[in-house]
DNA sequence: GTTAAACTTACAAGCGTTCGTTTTTATGCA
DNA sequence: TGCATAAAAACGAACGCTTGTAAGTTTAAC
């Protein structure tokens, strides 16, 4: 047998990234075979040849498009705010925002730096960092400004970073709460954080479902799942 | 040849956890092999069967005893404290104290619990709820007694580990800050987020080390480490 | 002299990757 | 438009290597 009717290359490509996306998310990228990634996609491991280089260079290319997209969105989300505290209120809703729609690349994102060999690893530390300093900016301007109150904006933005990408860790689509609920939560709780009153309205106005609507919901949600390993890690 | 003179049993599995802790830190647990965990041992991949029963059994050994010492030292921690504010002052300081000491047990129980077959994951999840729930007791009856102002109970709590947990990624013991200055910022943090007026000392009084102090032990610890992946991941 | 703890050797399975082949699609020319 | 040809995209088999683990052997310790 050979090339199958219908096969197109960018599509093939597609389906490989994303259920690479998928499977290194779920077992990680060194518990990942290419076999098994073929499998998920339809064809067998030789032919992932066809369209990736290396399993390492697939790994590399699904961060780096992630991590890319993330600052270059941030910018468009942070645009046209000035004052500091707008400009954190844009960022946290940004950042949870987005990760709680893009769970799987940002645990590969930020869960599996370690299988990234030497230069890889260097460039997206590298990227990371940017995103990183539109936070620490936005810290340090509101300080200078006399708007927030924190003791070091390093180990700040480090607290900040970690407790919003949290979410990605037990978030469930079909949950008790919104994802504007979680948001405002988090907004909160940051905005709280650097001492400053938040105008944020409360979650049980408007983000919080029905309590019989979140219950049935959950309970599908659990049902559908493989019960096993939903999910690799939570801080804990 | 065969048994080595002076060789303990006792001793050798010692040697094992501590180095399987190690890699499976540095590199992840199927990234790890028994040869090359034996190979940081000195014995031979085979030996280690006398040993340990399995590689999964070494995993969840591992993390089932950083967990059940972690929930008797926090319980330690907290008894005696009675008010809500106090409590949680006492659980952030334990878990950022313990957790700057215990960065290897960490990671391994928080990233690599996806490696756990069915029946050891669910253990360990067990394990990690009755941790949290520690923490959940606090903030409903910090909000019970109206110490604390905050929105959910469990999206707070889990912000709240989240964070904390965060300083695992980043901290270094010859770095710019005391492990003291490092629980104060996050107490701060904390009891700012749930509404209290945190009474702790100024890191800039207590924790800072000296500016050069600082910056020749950060030069130190650079070249020591081997340049490349000494550390996994940071959130982001 | 029994047991514990190391050794060596080997297995079967799985790994990432390469290769030659086959079939479909796209392209250039009549 | 029709046809030859090149390129694309799949296949299956195989490569050399590593993996976790088992088994039998050897030597030190009690």
């Amino acid at each position: 047998m050979a090339r199958k009717t219908g096969a197109s290359g960018a599509a093939t490509l597609k389906a490989i990234r994303q259920a690479g996306l998928k499977l290194m998310a779920q077992h990680g990228y060194e518990a990942m075979s290419l076999r098994h990634l073929a499998a998920e996609v339809g064809i067998q491991a030789g032919s992932l040849y066809n369209h990736i280089a290396t399993k390492q260079e697939l790994l590399v290319g699904l961060i780096r498009a992630h991590m890319e997209e993330l600052i270059r969105a941030l910018d468009a989300a942070l645009d046209g705010h000035d004052d500091p505290a707008d400009r954190l209120r844009a960022f946290v809703a940004f950042h949870v925002g987005t990760h709680l729609l893009k769970r799987q690349e940002v645990y590969v994102s930020t869960f599996e730096l370690r299988a990234l060999e030497r230069t890889n690893y260097a460039k997206v530390v590298r990227l990371r960092r940017r995103y990183e300093q539109r936070l620490t900016r936005i810290l340090d301007d509101g300080k200078a400004r006399r708007r927030f109150v924190f003791d070091d904006t390093r180990v700040t933005a480090y607290a900040i970073l970690a407790m919003l990408t949290g979410v990605c860790t037990w978030y469930r689509p079909k949950g008790r709460l919104s994802r504007q609920a979680i948001i405002d939560i988090h907004t909160r709780l940051v905005m709280k954080g650097v001492g400053v009153k938040s105008r944020v309205r409360t979650a049980a106005k408007i983000g919080v479902k029905s309590a019989a609507k979140a219950k049935s919901a959950a309970a599908k949600g659990r049902a559908k799942r493989p019960a096993h390993k939903p999910r690799p890690a939570r801080a804990a």
